[in-house]
DNA sequence: AAGTGGTCTAGACCACTAG
DNA sequence: TAGTGGTCTAGACCACTTT
């Protein structure tokens, strides 16, 4: 006999139970949980149980595991802005350069792009995607792969496609660049322009994932789009991935000095 | 002695093998990997260990696993595109009405919003956050939570905060919404313009996870922004959390009919 | 050294789907 | 009914952090 409504597992419920402390204020930002044996002997159950319990918890961004030491509540997250202006925003210029919050300890560091492979388009569903969006055949593309970090740490990976005749040899090897679109543009000898963006959201791939140093299926920030010459000619087709709870891109439609979420950045 | 250059737990090795296995073509976009206890005889291992693989590749979107029938390559996913024209959005007019690409099944599904609740703001964080933005004090606001739904599907969740004084009747009770941001305008008089709006993206939290029927820390696209009336006075906070795999938002920074990525769809 | 979380095994029972 | 994935137990060993 088939079983027509069965209750949650019990590590569901438990990571429901555990929320609701938090929730509650049982255990404010920054204090401990019990510990996994703890756990085990209060509700009753094997460790394994209150493990998927807890990484229920951790997906969720709610908890934060420190190994060796114990499992604490998170405190909200603090991002950096992106400023956009949409009124303004028509060329493209590049946007590596963003500045922190001056909340962060890290204010001031350097934001860096490098530069980690440059090949010819293959058979990936991102290269065909690209060729459609640029117009072209995949045998005619190039493709740029960047991680861009603040000091130490890995925010966010990018990846360029564009003919491949228009590849300057700076770009063309793995290393530091200083702005790749303009970089691009003056060699090129032609000025870009925005025709679109997008935002979306994904999971980490596992590539991604080891790169940016986060697990698998993490939420990433999809920034895509095509820049084009001002004849609408498109000739870059971008996607970057951005660690999604560190960074946020906003967008300005009114007048000059609109209020911001957080401490504004330089243009994206 | 500690250890110093440990090799990665079995369970990646195994989640990366894999991986190289689908990129390879071993096993195309929809095929059915081995079962669970093939893979235990096949790598030698419990079947525990697989089991952590195949969910590292699962969270990382990579394969779909339906309970009962076996373990299948995921085809690259199909998305909305949600068309924002930087240009001529400046007033609000409300965001609920979106079409699908034409290569859905579910074309010409409504979209529906649902008020779920509508409440005083209370303490919680977001709460502060809205109060922050919108320049007023937590007690005076309210805050609605509303979902949206093409066919049977959640497809995000959306909460508004307000004055509790311009909270018309209508909406302060749970049920479906035509446009949510139009009847606030209409009943309290006033005309809505886009102040700012921002994209995140951040893993689902337990509540939204519920809701949406995903797993907790699932990608979401977070659109937030505050719309104002013409003055500047800042009335109204929104934070919507879309499944990230399933919408993309578009802007178009270039004359009348640009391209877009998949097929356009309503104003945001 | 003690306590924490991370990995892994062996085995069991269950719910779901398909033929 | 057979085979798949989902949940759960009991127990072991390990790596990491702190004292």
């Amino acid at each position: 006999m088939p079983n027509h409504r069965r209750t949650s597992p019990r590590y569901l419920q438990l990571a429901r139970l555990i929320q609701e402390r938090i929730d509650a204020g049982e255990f404010p930002a920054g204090s401990r949980l019990p510990s996994e044996p703890e756990m085990c002997a209060e509700f009753g159950v094997n460790r394994l149980t209150v493990r998927e319990a807890v990484a229920e918890l951790e997906r969720a961004a709610a908890i934060e595991i420190r190994r060796g030491v114990g499992t604490f509540v998170r405190p909200p997250v603090a991002r950096v802005s992106i400023a956009v202006d949409p009124r303004s925003q028509r060329f493209d210029m590049g946007s590596t350069h963003t500045s922190l919050p001056d909340s962060t300890a890290g204010q001031g560091m350097d934001v860096q792009e490098t530069i980690t492979a440059a090949l010819p388009a293959g058979t990936a569903t991102t290269d065909e995607e690209a060729a459609r969006h640029l117009g072209r055949p995949v045998a005619v593309l190039s493709r740029v792969e960047s991680v861009f970090s603040i000091g130490p740490e890995s925010w966010g990976i990018s990846t360029y496609w564009m003919p491949s005749a228009l590849l300057p040899r700076e770009l063309a090897a793995p290393g530091p660049v200083e702005n790749l679109v303009r970089t691009l543009a003056d060699s090129a000898g032609i000025t870009l322009e925005y025709d679109w963006r997008a935002f979306s959201a994904i999971g980490a791939d596992i590539g991604d994932a080891d790169i940016l140093g986060v697990p698998a299926g993490s939420p990433l920030l999809v920034r895509e789009g095509v820049s084009c010459t001002p004849d609408g000619e498109p000739v870059l087709y971008v996607r970057r991935r951005i660690q999604g709870e560190r960074a946020r891109f906003v967008l300005n439609f009114r007048a000059p000095g609109p209020p911001l979420p957080q401490t504004p950045a330089s243009p994206a």
